[in-house]
DNA sequence: ATAGGGTGGTTGAACTCTCAACACCAGCGC
DNA sequence: GCGCTGGTGTTGAGAGTTCAACCACCCTAT
């Protein structure tokens, strides 16, 4: 951990401008979302996922997966959801282990409604303010870091999996 | 409300692939900082801002916009902060409002501590897997978007300045 | 000098997220 | 049939964030 590559000062105006601006956009349309439709960006992220799925329904995994969020938060969101009466919960057939989720008229109603407020951020501060050449540049761009990130997270989750077997054995030595 | 500028197919794709990666990638280097130093990202952004100010010491306000938080997050943060000695708080001498906020050394060796676990990380799953020309545009994306942020923020600002004045008036009819 | 609006910063409650258990079931080997 | 490992999803506690007051102070105009 001492041969560390540290940024340039060219780098590290990249990743400030990134980080800026990533921080910046996430709050303002989190913010907005939860003005306008009650409700916080995660929130509608899995509306939209559910929207879009067969018959507006998916397995609790697998409508994690889809929209970005641990287990465990998806549990707490869509126990919310559901008391809005947005979601509904049913057993999956065939896994009596699994949990299918499914979106209600009502909260598609309110997917319906948010959606607008939402579409005109996004396209005022990231689609309105750079070029067509920066935008297919941005493509790449997202695509490169998330499969890039793509090896860490599995990684993460093949620790998770073994962790209750090995706990006295090699640690990684982080001086901290 | 009903004339909205829907998103094409391509820029949903754009929009899409920037969401998940800046989405992905914050979790990470979030996750990353909470196991290696104890803290969460934008913890260790307010010890940076400090650190690179003069005497390590900045106005509470001034924090606030370096670290790009509001200043009901920042006084939770820097109370955090000072429980773990890594911070301090005094009043500011000119302005009996004002209170500033200085570095401990403690705090500087906790800085100096997490930081080379999150730039090896940022190098990762940034530097490394995009081009020399994707980075530059990346640099310009972030420009741009921040740029076109700050009105709205100003905007933002403004609105609070004036809600203790009207309330009765003129609400957006949001049909919620 | 004083009222009144603006600024700086804090507080508490409600909410969301993370983390570490935990419960439960599937599937496989014996 | 029985354990055993792995996968699915939930829970509770603690940490962090937001939002809406709120207090204290500065500043200017009257």
């Amino acid at each position: 951990m001492d041969d560390v590559r540290w940024l340039s000062a060219d780098e590290q105006e990249i990743w400030r401008a990134y980080l800026s601006a990533s921080v910046s956009l996430a709050a303002h349309v989190d913010r907005q979302m939860r003005q306008h439709a009650g409700m916080p960006m995660a929130y509608y992220e899995i509306l939209v996922r559910l929207s879009e799925a067969p018959h507006r329904r998916l397995r609790m995994s697998e409508l994690a997966d889809a929209s970005l969020s641990s287990r465990s938060r998806l549990s707490h969101a869509v126990a919310a959801l559901e008391r809005n009466g947005w979601v509904e919960r049913r057993p999956a057939d065939g896994d009596r282990r699994g949990w299918v989720c499914s979106l209600t008229d009502e909260g598609f109603a309110a997917l319906a409604a948010a959606a607008p407020g939402h579409v005109t951020t996004v396209r005022e501060h990231l689609f309105d303010v750079l070029t067509p050449e920066q935008l297919r540049t941005l493509r790449e761009i997202g695509l490169a870091i998330s499969a890039g990130l793509k090896p860490a997270c599995d990684a993460a989750r093949a620790e998770d999996a073994q962790d209750t077997q090995d706990a006295e054995d090699t640690q990684d030595p982080c001086d901290e």
